[in-house]
DNA sequence: CGCGATTTGTGCACGTCTTCACAAGCGCCT
DNA sequence: AGGCGCTTGTGAAGACGTGCACAAATCGCG
């Protein structure tokens, strides 16, 4: 489930602040969820709590990270280092959370050769000798539109078999590769739409304005989806 | 819905290229969607394709931009100028879709005066002048996730009512406001979630492994979400 | 003017996800 | 040792989203 991963975060939070076990409800008021879909989706894990007690924090990380396969550190190369790219790069969030940046790519020369964190930017075409000495599972593209189906299609050529793309695009890959897209301006738009409709809403009512404002009372959207990820 | 964005993009893509009309196919290609759910979002939306010829690029375009509330330019406030604060800061793909980052805000004194993209870093204590001299409907928070609950108080106490969360944190908020998350280190653990169940499979292909190993059937997860943003 | 090719809009059925509600189980206290 | 309160795990019902398949509508061409 894509849940998992904010329940080891809310349980990482609270091994920290020193709980040794978690009710269902704690848990998933930690995590922003329902408490049956929380203790339903640890059911599926074939985890164990115990009835009456609740979950043990550290055994349940343990478990969740071996079922998201962050028991090992997956290498991860990252291509595009302009704006968004460097943040990237810079954020430490990645490697406290299971994951290490093993190479940077870019295709721009002027960029080859700087220094990030630690780490030297490489161009594209380094990819495969770079993917030969050690493995990479996921590639992270954070290229222009017009380059990020063409990395695409190196980073697959390389064995790369999941990739995170911060590029306005669709990407078309063979089956077995598995894409996620996060577009920052897609989130600001959604909020835009909701802000629209609350001010729809407020300003008019019940009363019908033009054709456009109708919204034939299909549009009825999910109320307070707060707090989901993607 | 949320899919609205994305045909947003897509049609743009298409007027650049010339394009007059689209078909739903068409369209649900570049959108990398199913057709007929595209169809049945369009309809919804009130807007009439010509049945034979498919529908009208521009027009579209216009009637999503309003149903998104994209007519007027919304103002963002951006809470947090460090790494990714910047990046966001520098992103051009919200001024080129219908958002203007209006103000940078951050606590700490030593960033408070730089200049980024021509904007002036300001402290967070002056939020409320600010929001004061122009409505902000859109926060942005970028800010360490400690800080982060502190600041959507602030943000809603000066009437904001959307807020995008970066911060690897959930946020309690009054009802009225909408709150979206995106959280970049979850979505390279469900990459790996993934990456893990593909290596399973490959690796033992009916043979139950472990317990842990055994993922009861239960957990047999969305074949192919390829490109699905959020 | 009529016919065929094409494409939209949608009724219907199916599978999935969500939520409630409750039985089963566990520990603690007396 | 027994009972009581608390918590998990799960069955069932309902809401929701998805995709197929087809009728209705429109355009172009002869």
């Amino acid at each position: 489930m894509a849940r998992l991963p904010e329940y080891l975060r809310a349980l990482h939070n609270l091994a920290e602040t020193g709980h040794e076990t978690v009710s269902s409800e704690g848990l998933a008021n930690a995590a922003g969820v329902n408490s049956a879909k929380l203790r339903k989706d640890l059911s599926q894990l074939g985890s164990y709590g115990t009835r009456g007690v609740g979950y043990d924090v550290g055994l349940l990380i343990d478990q969740i990270e071996y079922v998201l396969g962050l028991t090992q550190r997956r290498a991860v190369a990252l291509v595009g280092v302009g704006n968004l790219g460097h943040a990237l790069a810079g954020y430490d969030g990645f490697a406290s959370r299971g994951f290490r940046i093993a190479a940077l790519f870019d295709a721009d020369q002027e960029r080859v050769g700087e220094e990030i964190n630690g780490l030297v930017v490489q161009h594209i075409d380094e990819l495969p000798r770079v993917a030969a000495e050690e493995s990479i599972a996921i590639g992270v593209i954070a290229t222009p539109a017009t380059a990020a189906q063409r990395v695409a299609d190196q980073l697959v050529a390389v064995g790369v078999t999941s990739i995170l793309n911060f590029a306005p695009c669709v990407l078309s890959v063979p089956e077995g590769v598995d894409v996620r897209k996060v577009d920052l301006a897609i989130e600001l738009q959604i909020l835009s739409f909701h802000e629209h409709r609350k001010a729809s809403l407020t300003a008019l009512p019940a009363a019908g304005g033009s054709a456009l404002t109708a919204l034939p009372g299909g549009l009825a959207v999910t109320e307070s989806q707060e707090a989901i990820g993607t």
